[in-house]
DNA sequence: ATAAGGCCCTGACCGC
DNA sequence: TGCGGTCAGGGCCTTA
């Protein structure tokens, strides 16, 4: 579900919802929802812990703890962290509870299950292998260009690749190409320096503006505070399936590509 | 090293 | 109402 906009936005939230906050007990019911270390080791190791530093790289919130450790969480598909009052009780589709020092809990939910999260000493033991993050110096045009050389897969398949640029997933990965005029379906490694540029701000713009909006809420999904984005709203193609494009009026196609629905306009984008 | 496909899970939705 | 099929914003693992 989340990408890059959407867990800025949630880390935003959280910030002020746990700094400070201190863990007085770990509950694990969905034991394969922790990734390492052992469960109940994990639980022991986050007692008394408190809610220190919060960051994000990637789709990964980093929570820094008092003991130097990161509590880092990825909420996948359906993954959803919430602080509530102590009084709330979890549902069916909670996996793991934090009794926090605050007569609260955060309740980790995940109806899919696909969502991880790792308490490590060091984040990049996690994090490590991900490519820039995109609103960072770091990435830049001729970066983006030498990491997309000799590349044979689609430029939607490639800009998927957490390797390649961080935090970009369906939706804007679709937005950014139809920004850029570009066919999902063209290999990434015959893009012209110039089409590489102007994939490059791009992808920065739409993140940026999806950051702007707090994310994209479809379905159920919101931030922490409940209060759903509004991204979803500035959509050019994504889930737009044979209606108009803004731009020319073709019909919005929808095809599959990486195993991932696509969305463009045959029109605008080549 | 790269690319493609399966797989992990459950719920919502659609047509019959 | 029930049933089967499809779809869902992700990424790891295996295979070729």
């Amino acid at each position: 579900m989340p990408e890059l906009p959407e867990v800025e936005t949630y880390i935003r939230e959280l910030r002020p919802q746990l700094a400070g906050k201190r863990v007085v007990a770990g509950e694990v019911k969905w034991p394969r929802i922790i990734a390492t270390p052992e469960p109940a080791l994990f639980t022991e190791l986050i007692r008394d812990r408190r809610f220190d530093t919060f960051g994000r790289r990637g789709k990964y919130m980093l929570l820094g703890l008092d003991s130097g450790e990161t509590l880092i969480v990825h909420l996948r598909m359906t993954g959803e962290v919430r602080i509530h009052p102590a009084s709330v009780l979890p549902d069916k589709h909670t996996h793991l509870l934090l009794t926090l020092d605050s007569n609260e809990r955060l309740h980790y939910r995940d109806p899919r299950k696909f969502g991880r999260l790792w308490l490590v000493d060091d984040p990049e033991s996690v994090v490590g292998k991900l490519g820039p993050e995109p609103l960072d110096e770091g990435f830049t045009p001729e970066g983006f260009a030498s990491r997309l050389a000799g590349r044979t897969a689609s430029i939607k398949a490639l800009l998927l690749n957490q390797s390649i640029v961080a935090g970009v997933g369906n939706i804007y990965a679709d937005e950014a190409l139809f920004l850029a005029r570009i066919d999902p379906r063209r290999s990434g490694g015959e893009l012209s320096m110039p089409q590489v540029s102007v994939l490059h701000a791009a992808v920065r713009a739409v993140l940026q503006a999806g950051i702007e909006g707090r994310g994209s809420s479809l379905q159920s999904y919101a931030p922490p505070s409940g209060e759903k984005g509004s991204f979803q709203e500035n959509h050019k193609v994504f889930r737009r399936t044979d209606l108009p494009c803004y731009q020319c009026g073709a019909a919005i196609r929808r095809i599959v590509l990486a195993q991932r629905s696509t969305h463009f306009c045959p029109q605008c984008q080549s």
